[in-house]
RNA sequence: UGCCCGGUAGUGUAACGGUAGCACGAGUGACUCUGGAUCACUUAGUCUAGGUUCAAAUCCUAGCCGGGCAACCA
């Protein structure tokens, strides 16, 4: 048994699993599968859900499938389902079968055929209108549709000509024959086909009637030998249906688990907003690095360990809950911090000159590659006369709790020397365009040999060495916290950021990530986590994504106007 | 209004009738060649009202609040 089983059950399913798998109910099998529909692209709420369903099976030597419910034909696609392959494999998982509902038309067909011989569906030839008014309301029972009492026979040979292609769409449905009084609206004869003469982009022409989701999703479980079906919260409501139809086929009846979704603050779970923007143009199509969608967060920097590690921490309950975005960026960090490598960037640069560092004369400075990480090593840096700092490092006339350089202040230029600013030169307009320093020979490498100390470490960039390079920096897509909270009438995007995107197009960076590969992680020193764009980034030309800054004290401090 | 589900520090979660813990956040301090990281401490909670019990976050009843359900979507 694996150490999961072993110790205590991370959640109310594993709870579940567990004792299942003690009392032996499924024999000793843990089956799962991670259904999407391939309508969209994954999101992060997709990724709780595979963290879990491919989880569980991992945990408990199960198995887990990849199944595609593809029941409709209108919004699915093959690109779909090609982008959930891919990110399902990133997040670090692999499907023991590759499965879609649509495969199974025929047997959901032959089963169909059955339940109509057994007098438990029927043929309805009601307008979609009068369906919908015969439906009843949530506290009024519905009323039997004219044509509930169609025989077997007639039943048999218009469902069998609805496949046949006879009737143009909307003209009938299949529906189950339950109980248009139940105080249940999804056991009101709950429709299972329905017309659609249009092709299916896996099944072509094949068929121009499709299954609904209710039909299809437990049958589907049931041929797969899945013993927990675990889905989430709105599909409470459909489970007396699951069961009912299981139990009429009298076939293998998984258990059907429901959690809640998740939600973060700032991110859209939405399929259709997702779609709306990628259509629109607001970003920079699926996986745009602003994108909740698990290609989006991949481009911006984000790693499948922190992605997993998060999964986790959130837990699984049935408790519509908003989990804050700071809980996903502190499980970033605490993972980056571990393992990107460091580097000196200069995002808003502030031009240097030391004074007494001979012109001309440059050098190569020891730096450390991840302080965290020993094994990484050190690289060379280059230093000379001429550098980059922050803007934000200087202040002319600064307040009490900055430490960083002003007029006559000395500071340390990591790795590099001590300097002392003697000199601020403006323009006409009065701002600051270079600072004049001297630095003392004696600090090579950043101690004093006298063993004074300074307050602030600056990073900086030599500016005769310097890779200009195009830095984006991002901010929340969605400035409402409650993404999905929009009132009725309100157009959602409204909330669009229309800042969440800042183009650094002339960055100085140390000139050890000329050459940075794709998709590689690194830490600027004091600003962040950054990562080399997979798609805009040409050799030798990266173009860097802002992950997520670091924890800022100072930027604490100064809000707070202490 | 009917049915289903849910309410534990600011947020997210644990406690399975027996001392309400943890994480994120926030605050304070230590340390530091990243105002990073790390470490220590502090902050703050069982929706309400009854009931059962020696004992209730946990079981029961009622209420309050939140979510879902009236697509030929999933």
């Amino acid at each position: 048994m694996t150490a999961a089983a072993d110790s205590k059950p991370a959640d109310f399913i594993r709870e579940i699993v567990a004792e299942d798998l003690r009392t032996g109910k499924w024999g000793g099998r843990v089956q799962t599968r991670f259904p999407p529909e391939p309508n969209g692209y994954p999101h992060i709420g997709h990724a709780k859900s595979i963290c879990l369903n491919f989880g569980i099976a991992r945990e408990f030597g199960g198995k887990c499938n990849l199944r595609f419910d593809d029941s409709n034909p209108e919004k699915e696609d093959l690109e779909y389902v090609e982008a959930f392959k891919r990110d399902i494999r990133w997040l670090g998982f692999e499907w023991d079968a590759e499965l879609y509902a649509s495969d199974y038309f025929e047997q959901l067909y032959q089963w169909a055929e059955r339940l109509i011989e057994e007098g438990h569906t029927y043929v309805d030839s009601q307008s979609l209108e009068e369906i919908r008014r015969g439906r009843g309301t949530l506290t009024e029972p519905g009323v039997d549709s004219p044509y509930r009492d169609r025989s077997v026979a007639e039943n048999l040979d218009l469902f069998r000509r609805m496949r046949g292609g006879e009737f143009p769409d909307g003209a009938h449905v299949l529906r189950a024959k339950i109980d248009m009084g139940s105080k249940h609206l999804i056991m009101r004869d709950p429709i299972m086909y329905r017309i659609r003469h249009v092709p299916h982009y896996r099944q072509g022409n094949a068929w121009c009637i499709y299954p609904t989701y209710d039909w299809t999703h437990g049958q589907s479980d049931s041929l797969e030998g899945i013993t927990h079906s675990i889905c989430t919260l709105e599909f409470e409501n459909n489970r007396p249906l699951y069961d009912w139809f299981l139990d009429r086929l009298g076939i293998h009846h998984p258990q059907q688990i429901e959690f809640a979704r998740l939600a973060v603050s700032h991110m859209l779970t939405s399929k259709r907003k997702l779609l709306e923007l990628v259509r629109e143009g607001h970003v920079d199509g699926w996986d745009d690095p602003r994108m909740p969608t698990i290609s989006g967060l991949r481009r911006r920097g984000y790693t499948p360990e922190a992605l997993r590690n998060f999964c986790a921490e959130i837990g699984v309950t049935k408790y519509n809950s908003l989990t804050g975005l700071g809980v996903l960026e502190s499980a970033l960090r605490e993972h980056l911090n571990k393992t990107a490598p460091r580097a000196m960037a200069v995002l808003r640069p502030l031009k240097l000159v030391i004074e007494n560092y001979p012109e001309g004369q440059s050098e190569e400075l020891e730096a450390i590659n991840n302080p965290e990480d020993p094994s990484a090593g050190t690289r060379r840096v280059p230093f000379s006369r001429e550098l980059y700092i922050e803007r934000e490092d200087f202040l002319e006339d600064p307040p009490k709790k900055f430490f960083r350089l002003s007029p006559g202040r000395e500071v340390r230029l990591r790795y590099a020397y001590f300097i002392t600013c003697t000199r601020v030169v403006k323009d006409d307009a009065g701002n600051v365009v270079e600072l004049r320093c001297t630095y003392d020979p004696a600090t090579r490498g950043g101690d004093a040999p006298d063993g004074r100390k300074v307050k602030a470490t600056l990073h900086w960039v030599s500016a005769p060495h310097a890779l200009h390079a195009q830095v984006r920096l991002y901010d929340v897509l969605i400035t409402k916290e409650d993404a999905a909270d929009v009132e009725e009438g309100e157009d959602w995007k409204a909330s669009l950021n229309p800042n969440s995107l800042e183009v650094v197009e002339d960055a100085k960076l140390e000139p050890s990530l000329t050459d940075a590969a794709a998709g590689s992680r690194f830490q600027f020193e004091r600003l962040g986590y950054f990562c080399v764009d997979a798609k805009h980034s040409t050799p030798g030309r990266p173009v860097f994504n802002r992950t997520v800054t670091l924890r800022d004290s100072w930027a604490k401090i100064k809000d707070r106007g202490d």
